[in-house]
DNA sequence: GAATATGTTTTAAATGTTTCAAAGTTTACA
DNA sequence: TGTAAACTTTGAAACATTTAAAACATATTC
């Protein structure tokens, strides 16, 4: 590989006139200008980005570290994110934790050490929170996503799950429905946490009471949640409307009703949470009533903030919150 | 962020020795060790290593530029890279051109402007050899993963779909079908027309001959797929057998013939390709037979074979070659 | 007490860029 | 012809690290 001197020894003159040449600056005649091209050519000449981050302090890319890169859920995500950084100019580096933490630590040192202007870090999970900690206490800039950390300045975005959860449970409670159930997924969630609040919340308002029934625990796949919904049926539990945590279980959910003969949404109501379709899901299932996740905008507003971080050094840190939005399709008036 | 220098200062010592801590290299007086250590965390130093990887020449990064991050079909994929990578201690980066090729071809750029050891890029395309081309004329090492360049010696991971094709006819040939049909994708993709020229080949060589609707044209989606055998079914043709050259078109046609009251395999038999089955396809569809295309094999194979063009620098470039492998599923016997 | 060995520390060069300041050259004009 | 202005070119420092070689200090051996 040839380097900026080798190229300036060639054609006889300083680096300086090649460096100028390079990045099309003024201040080089235009004789040597055409010779050191010609150089350039025939040796291939690319220069080290290295080097010039190191001198600039500037590297226009933008890490992004992501729970899972194998998962269709981030597939709006990952457009926002890389739509918007691009759109400024920025080159958007994608790396995976594969769902394990100290991998994804590993990337966020990686990508501090000077090779990045800045990090989006991805993570929901309340084990996420020492990830977090560690990001917050390098000086990078830095903007997480669903991931919130209280009393730590960290620029964020985040995703009213309370508000949401509590929307969801208040539309199906002023359809007339009272038998309400909860399907949730595993505590270790922050996200299913909240949204398991803002059931209860709006259950408590409307005085409806919660009985041992009223909340399920299942994950984040249709499997479970199918099952739960099942033993639920064949034990005689009659629940007339169901908010469940997220999508895929709430597919879970429509099976295990369907399977038993019950009518969509006229014996059983069903919304969901996060608008995450996998297509072809139409074809089997009724369109799914849910709160939909705006996750490209969060992408966009993330690098948005990220941007706006590197230009203002000394601001602070800022949290941007964004609301869900009731979708109703077949699965619920 | 403080440097090397800075905590050498501080610690009253050269860089020299800063640098042996920071390496956990001998050479330091406990006391010296201790005291920079004690430095090092006070100002919570994190070494650039923009700047270590360009004294190194060695960057422990491999960079993959996908055609599209947001692609379920990868998932496979991108594991098999990811897995292999870190298990040799490389960072693995992921950029997607999301399908534009222009955009691709910045992020090669970028990577091989020494920001990594190596560079694995995806593409199937035809208009993708002007970026394999430019690839190729760089001195980077690279691998590429399903995209050919005849004439030019690169690293290559190919998958044989001439021979996965043949395999998949012959099959519903020895079967006793006689009236196959094949529905093909866009002939941009060379992946498409190696599959057809298998199709092709093995009806010619069991003397079978191609009628006007023995190819169809659609594309790698459901839908245009499921059009065309719907149309197919209203005009009273009745092939007995279908390969299709990619699994989620497959599906389309199952959707038209279960629609159309076919019985599979007895009215019609299918085979796809690839083995890419999102999950709950199984609920409403019969278990699809396919040519299963062994990606996470070919990720593995395709790190492996750029770290052995790293390890030894002067090696004249490999192809490897992998099999599809016929998965007979309910859809075909 | 000198020679040798061992251990510690520093100096200086190297990696490949950019850029400021200074110096050199040409042109324009009085 | 002298001088200012404009343009061209170069040298050197800077970015943050590693490392070979040199320098220095202390301990061991004969």
């Amino acid at each position: 590989m040839a380097t900026i001197s080798e190229i300036a020894k060639e054609a006889n003159v300083s680096r300086t006139l090649v460096s100028r040449v390079l990045n099309n600056k003024p201040g080089v005649s235009p004789e040597n200008r055409q010779r050191i091209l010609d150089v350039m050519k025939k040796h291939n000449y690319v220069p080290n980005g290295l080097a010039r981050a190191l001198v600039l302090q500037k590297t226009m890319t933008i890490g992004v570290v992501m729970d899972d890169l194998c998962n269709d859920f981030f597939f709006d995500l990952i457009s926002g994110l890389q739509d918007t950084g691009e759109a400024h100019d920025y080159n958007m580096l994608f790396c995976s934790g594969r769902k394990d933490i100290a991998t994804r630590m590993k990337y966020v040192d990686y990508f501090a050490q000077g090779r990045t202007d800045g990090i989006i870090a991805y993570g929901s999970n309340r084990e996420d929170e020492e990830l977090f900690r560690s990001i917050a206490a390098k000086s990078v800039n830095c903007v997480l996503i669903e991931g919130s950390l209280d009393g730590c300045k960290i620029n964020q975005i985040l995703l009213d799950n309370f508000h949401g959860a509590y929307t969801a449970t208040e539309h199906l409670i002023k359809q007339g429905h009272r038998n309400i159930i909860h399907i949730t997924n595993d505590m270790n969630y922050d996200v299913s946490l909240e949204r398991l609040n803002g059931f209860v919340q709006a259950m408590h308002d409307y005085r409806i009471p919660l009985g041992p029934d009223s909340i399920i625990y299942a994950d984040c796949f249709e499997q479970t949640a199918c099952q739960q919904m099942r033993r639920l049926i064949a034990e005689g539990k009659k629940p007339d409307a169901c908010f469940v945590g997220a999508d895929k279980p709430a597919y879970g959910v429509l099976r295990a009703a369907m399977e038993a003969g019950l009518s969509i949404p006229n014996d059983l109501a069903v919304i969901g949470f996060d608008d995450d379709t996998p297509e072809s899901r139409d074809i089997v299932f009724p369109g799914l009533s849910t709160m939909r996740q705006p996750l490209y905008e969060m992408g966009k507003a993330g690098v948005e903030l990220l941007l706006d971080a590197i230009a203002n050094p000394g601001r602070e840190a800022q949290t941007r919150t964004f609301e869900a939005e009731l979708i109703l399709r077949d699965t619920c008036r």
